[in-house]
This record gives C-alpha cells, sequence and structure tokens, in this order.
DNA sequence: GCCGTTTTCGGCCCGACTGTTTTCAGTCG
C-alpha cells in the first residue's frame, strides 16, 4: 500500500531529474517536483485516490500529471518515463553529482565527448580533453577534476553531529571579528538535517567586503573555491565546503532566513509574500513603494507576512507556512523537557561504563531517572546477558536504588527479535524487568513482508514496551532492512507500543520523516541516547532534534513525564495484554 | 506542467559568483 505510494513519489522525482538533465522548462521540472512533495504528506495513498477519482483534486496534480500517475499504477509502468529514460542516459544522473557540473554541462560532456561514467570524465579531465568545448576552459576543467575529488573521498557528505560543532566554531570566529556584528550558522546544519553536505555562515559587518579577507585566515583552510565582495566558498582539509555570506547589520535578519531555507520553504515564502504585494530577497523585504524598514529579527521577518516564528527545524518547504497561517504550529520538543532516558547500556554487555557510573552521570545530567537496557543473550557478540547475569544486574539496581539520590535506576533490557518474531527470553523473565526495547540486531535481509511481519509480531508481545531503532539504518553506512514503516506504525498504535527515536547521531532512527506519521496515529515516543558511556548520553540532543524536525511536542515523547507518570505508562501495556 | 473573482495565457522566487564571454550562460543555494 504504502510502497504503492514510495514509487509514484519516486516516479514523479525521477522525471523531474531527467527534465532537468534534458534542459526542460524549470518550471516544468518544479511541477514533478511539487507534486511528488504533495503527495510525499498526503496521507491517501494515490491507488485510493484514484479510486475515488480524487487524484487531480490534490493541489499540484493536473492532467497530465494526475494520467501519469494513473497509468502507472493501474500497469506499474510509465511509457512516458521508460521514453525519457531511453533518451537521458544513466551516466548523466551520475555526472551532475559533481559539484559545479549541472545539466548543460554534463550534457555537453555527453553528446560531444561521450562521457558516460565519472571515471571517464575524470581520464578525460586529466587528458586536457574538455578545453575547447563551447563554454568550458581550463578553469571548468580543474574545477571539475577537484569536485570529483571531493565526491569520490568524502560522497560529499557529512553526518550532522560532525559538522555542528566546526560551523559553531567558524561561527564564533567570524563574530570575534571587529565590526562583526553578527554571524551565526545557517543553511541545512542550522534545520538540524541529519546529514549536511556543506556548512553555510551568514556574517553581518557594516562593511561586508571586509569580511572576505577575515574569512581567508580561518583556520584549516584547504582551498578556496570562490572570493567575491559578499561571498566566499571554502573547502576545509576535512573536505567539508563552507560558505560565508557577508550583510550589511540591518541585513541580517533577512539574510540569515534566506541562506537558512530549506530553499523550497523559501520558494513557498516568497510565494505567500507576493500574494501579499511584497518581495522577499536576501537583504531585506520591498512593498509596491519601496523597500520595508529594517527588520529586527527572524520573528519580526516572519510578522511581515503574518505568520509567528517558524522554528528552523520545520524549514522543510511542507506544509509549515500553512500550519503557520492558521496557528497549528506545534509547541516543539526541547531538550529542557527531557526528565529521563531510556536505552542505556554498561558494562553488563558491551557499554564502557559501570551500571554505577552510567547512574551517576545521568544524575549529573539533572536527569530523574535512567532506564538501564543491555543486550540480551542472543547478542553474544555484544556479551549478551544470560539469565543469571539479569538477576545480578537487578539485584544491583536495587541495591543502589536504596539510595537514588535523585534518580532513579529502570531495570530493563534490549532484547534481540528473533528472526520468527519472538524475542529472547521466556516471559516471566521479561516480566521482571520495567522495560523492555525489542530491537532486530540480526538476520537483516528479508523480504519487506517478512520483516515487517516480525517486528509486528514482537510488538505484540505485551512485555515489549518500545521498538528500538526501527529501520536499523546507519546515517552514510548503511540503508535500514527492508520494512513497511506505515504497517509498523498502524501496529505501534494498535498494540500501545512506543516507538524510539534513537539519538545516536549514526542512527536518528525512526526518522524525522515517519516521526508526524506516528504521532497523527497517536503513537507515542521515546528520545533514547543508546548510550555505551557516560559521554553518550548526550547524545539526547540530536535526539531531540529529530523530534522537532518531526514536529513532535513534549507531550509526545514518554521520558518528558516525571518519574511516577512515567513508571505507569511503562505499566500500561503489559497491564492490558494481561487481562 | 500547474494555476486562476484581476487571468484559460502568461506567469511561475531571486540573486551571487565564475568563467568564458564581447554581453551572458551555467551553476548554486
Amino acid at each position: 500500500m504504502d510502497g504503492d505510494k514510495r514509487a509514484v513519489i519516486r516516479l514523479l522525482e525521477d522525471i523531474a531529474e531527467h527534465l532537468e538533465l534534458r534542459g526542460e522548462n524549470p518550471f516544468k521540472i518544479r511541477a514533478y517536483q511539487t507534486a511528488a512533495r504533495t503527495l510525499e504528506r498526503l496521507e491517501t495513498a494515490p491507488a485510493e485516490l484514484i479510486a475515488q477519482g480524487r487524484l487531480e483534486e490534490v493541489p499540484g496534480i493536473g492532467r497530465a500529471i494526475g494520467d501519469k500517475i494513473k497509468e502507472f499504477v493501474a500497469t506499474g509502468r510509465l511509457r512516458y518515463y521508460d521514453e525519457l529514460k531511453a533518451a537521458t542516459p544513466g551516466a548523466l544522473l551520475e555526472l551532475i553529482k559533481i559539484p559545479g557540473l549541472g545539466p548543460k554541462k554534463a550534457m555537453t560532456l555527453y553528446t560531444k565527448l561521450g562521457i558516460n561514467s565519472i571515471g571517464e570524465l575524470e581520464y578525460a579531465c586529466r587528458e586536457n580533453r574538455l578545453v575547447g568545448l563551447a563554454g568550458f576552459g581550463i578553469k571548468t576543467q580543474e574545477r571539475i577534476l577537484a569536485g570529483i575529488e571531493r565526491v569520490k573521498k568524502y560522497q560529499g557528505q557529512f553526518l550532522l553531529a560532525a559538522v555542528l560543532p566546526v560551523a559553531k566554531a567558524l561561527a564564533a570566529a567570524l563574530a570575534a571579528v571587529p565590526g562583526v556584528t553578527a554571524a551565526e550558522v545557517a543553511g541545512s546544519v542550522r534545520r538540524g538535517r541529519e546529514t549536511v553536505k556543506d556548512v553555510d555562515i551568514v556574517v553581518a559587518h557594516p562593511d561586508p567586503s571586509a569580511v572576505g579577507p577575515a574569512v581567508l585566515q580561518l583556520p584549516g583552510i584547504e582551498q578556496v573555491t570562490g572570493s567575491g565582495a559578499t561571498k566566499t566558498s571554502l573547502v576545509l582539509e576535512t573536505g567539508l565546503a563552507v560558505d560565508v555570506r557577508a550583510v550589511l547589520p540591518e541585513q541580517f535578519a533577512p539574510a540569515w532566513h534566506h541562506f537558512t531555507g530549506s530553499k523550497e520553504h523559501n520558494v513557498l515564502l516568497r510565494g505567500r509574500a507576493k500574494e501579499q504585494g511584497l518581495k522577499i530577497n536576501e537583504y531585506g523585504v520591498e512593498a509596491g513603494t519601496g523597500p520595508l524598514g529594517p527588520i529586527a529579527d527572524e520573528a519580526a521577518f516572519f510578522r511581515l507576512f503574518g505568520l509567528p516564528f517558524i522554528p528552523p527545524e520545520l524549514r522543510e518547504g511542507g506544509d509549515e507556512i500553512e500550519a503557520a497561517a492558521a496557528g497549528r504550529l506545534p509547541r516543539l520538543l526541547e531538550e529542557s523537557d527531557i526528565q529521563g532516558v531510556f536505552h542505556v547500556h554498561t558494562t553488563y554487555s558491551d557499554g564502557a561504563a559501570s551500571l554505577a557510573a552510567m547512574a551517576a552521570a545521568a544524575r549529573e545530567r539533572g536527569l530523574k531517572y535512567i532506564g538501564i537496557s543491555d543486550h540480551s543473550r542472543t547478542a553474544v557478540y555484544a556479551r549478551g546477558l544470560r539469565l543469571e547475569a539479569v538477576l545480578e544486574q537487578q539485584r544491583e539496581i536495587a541495591r543502589l536504588n536504596e539510595a537514588p539520590e535523585g534518580c532513579w535506576i529502570l531495570s530493563g533490557i534490549e532484547s534481540d527479535i528473533l528472526p520468527d518474531g519472538s524475542l529472547d527470553y521466556p516471559d516471566d523473565v521479561l516480566a521482571g524487568f520495567d522495560f523492555v526495547i525489542a530491537s532486530v540486531h540480526s538476520a537483516f535481509r528479508m523480504s519487506e513482508a517478512e520483516m515487517t511481519k516480525r517486528i509486528i509480531r514482537a510488538m505484540e508481545n505485551p512485555f515489549v514496551t518500545m521498538l528500538g531503532h526501527p529501520t536499523g539504518r546507519l546515517l552514510l553506512g548503511r540503508d535500514g532492512y527492508e520494512v513497511d514503516l506505515a504497517a509498523v506504525i498502524e501496529a505501534a498504535a494498535a498494540t500501545g507500543t512506543v516507538l524510539e527515536i534513537n539519538a545516536n547521531p549514526y542512527r536518528l532512527d525512526l526518522d524525522w520523516r515517519w516521526c508526524r506519521r506516528a504521532k497523527e496515529k497517536g503513537v507515542r515516543l521515546a528520545v533514547n541516547p543508546d548510550a555505551h558511556s557516560a559521554e553518550e548520553l548526550a547524545y539526547i540532543a540530536w535526539g531531540v532534534m529529530t523530534a522537532r524536525k518531526g514536529w513532535l511536542e513534549a507531550l509526545d515523547i514518554i521520558n518528558t513525564l516525571p518519574l511516577p507518570q512515567v513508571r505507569n505508562l511503562l505499566r500500561q501495556k503489559r497491564a492490558a495484554g494481561a487481562i
């Protein structure tokens, strides 16, 4: 059911990409992208919309795209797409991934030089064969070669957790430059995207042209890739690209908003501004009569369009502007809402710190409770707990809880979900824990149907309090296993199972794109650090970011509850199951 | 390709920088 929707979205996105390569009308390309995004947000599957005859009522889907979706849903294919694909070689899709190489130049390389892959392009550059092509010169060739290096070395993506501290340090360094009145991180880093491809920083200075030279003094620069009056582009030694934009102090708020994006958000906001007779650019807002006066901050900026402040995490170009206009923005979760944490490992299994040390670290962080969940016995690679160890740990927890000193220890387990969906311990052992996290750690290679059934069966177990890292993905490492998340969310709602937002920056799983769906279905979530050391309790910040991007509020997250309420909640599902 | 009580045609967000150009196309965000 959901696979059908995903396939349609994919199809529309692919068409847009192919049209881009063909140098088609940009607005036509955007029409396909808009249709894909709209469908993404829609609860109803395309097949259902078609059955109800309502497909073309969806904004952004007209006759042409509607017919294409119908053909694709009915036959599983689309002739138009097949023809496009036949006419635009797949190699071009690979080529436009190289920074500095867009559809036009890629097409020239393909038609004039017969370049079919990045490898061939690299070879052609080294043979000096690009020079002489219309629109190409020695600089372009060098640029492309450097772009290839970057793609090969880093795949162009970085983990947010690796980038954010660097970005903040750069902004702080620029903030200290004489004359600078503000320097802030913008872009996808500020929006809290889980992976990012570059850093954007906006700097305010009475003489913007004075900022560029200061930027060039920053430490760790490997290469300067652009240097104009107001924009400086760098690549750091780590391969991370950085863009710095300089504006006048009175332009800072609109500029910060502009460079925070997303691009899609900006397009939508400009559309709304236009309806109101206002024009936005990165330096300010103009009415028909001329530029409006200085804008104090982003809140004032949004007010010009009759909107409340939209938090950066929500600015992905979905329905955030619509929701803001209707007063339906959520009051997003904050880290200070977090009262305690679940999913913490100790030296009983593969953690680096002892139970007592983890509890002490939690206390120092001001947490009111900490839920210990070491690995279960099947996870031998992680020194999973045999039954004797389970009992021993529970005795130690009881002993430590005699003097809890403000932080209560909850006894739990991260139990493997076995291939058939059963858990790793019998019910009487499971009943001895305060909570149980069920996770898939093995036998990843199953069909989507089998994996979905396996996970749902685990959730039907009354002792399973939470589902751990629902897809098993590792960012920039491996894709998650095949699983029908829509069905998992339905099952979580039906069984009263909490879904984990695993806050390890490599996981961030459940993905923010699914969090909102879960919330709408009435599912509760837990922001879990999956900490294997005392320091990793700080991972909670990444999980909070994910929850915020998923429109979640404190109410949606169980570990914002005080201890007595959270203990009640942990008992609810098994109590219901026992009746 | 989509959309519309200003419109069924003519709009659709806007600007910086680079490189290859004799005035601007391509790329990016």
